[in-house]
DNA sequence: TAAACATATGAAGATGTGTTCATGCGTTCA
DNA sequence: TGAACGCATGAACACATCTTCATATGTTTA
């Protein structure tokens, strides 16, 4: 048995191993990071970080955000549904039309902050 | 000429041009928007994640985080290159390692907020 | 200077993602 | 109740993305 922590996948030497062991007792557990890189991947689109920004603005129908955007209805009732599911819309329905908004307090801080990097 | 804002992609009938009219006007400009989602794009990897992760903990050398992640040598280098290009990790090189480091001081702030968010 | 080693990179294949089209569903109101 | 309208959704296609393999680059050291 070697001092050698994870050779098998990796094709080069562990060069520090106190340094990986520690870094390894301090990781988040593989599920979080997991949950983590989806909710930035739904932000990780330009109509997506569209209609969220629109939303910060006003509530708005999907024929409003689709106008808005100048995309067709469909694309944005998909991408409607991906915010749904990460709970960051919701919606309420009045007659035949649908209302969303936004559904989580961090988005705006998200942005602010991920603003600031861009712009730096 | 009629008072529909932007009917020609959109499949369907403006219903609130005033809203529109006034979100439009409150929107970032289209090449922010477009790096933002760039940005976020870079979150959005479970891998590059972990290596940001691991950074925030300690200075990596590729080798070691190939290791601490039980990957391929060269996929991790693949991912520093994005994150590079991001500007999220800066390097120094030490003979023949190379060491990766965070650079850049929202990345914490805009995991913390995204944890909280996947937490709630 | 040649071998050894850490890292970088191009090509390729598998998989994921976003938009469109066609159509279905639910609501309203003649 | 049936036509009209807003919205949702499944299939399909184009395109992007991630990992791997093979190999190149750059540095050290024997």
């Amino acid at each position: 048995m070697t001092d050698h922590t994870n050779v098998e996948s990796c094709d080069c030497t562990v060069i520090h191993e106190d340094v990986v062991r520690e870094v390894k007792k301090n990781m988040p557990e593989e599920e979080k990071l997991y949950d983590l890189a989806e909710l930035f991947k739904v932000f990780g689109d330009t109509t997506r970080i569209k209609i969220l920004y629109a939303l910060f603005a006003s509530e708005m129908c999907v024929c409003d955000i689709a106008n808005l955007l100048g995309m067709k209805q469909s694309a944005i009732s998909h991408q409607l549904k991906v915010l749904r599911h990460a709970r960051l819309v919701k919606y309420r329905r009045e007659g035949k039309v649908v209302y969303y908004s936004l559904d989580d307090d961090h988005i705006k801080k998200i942005f602010d902050q991920g603003w600031a990097h861009v712009n730096e």
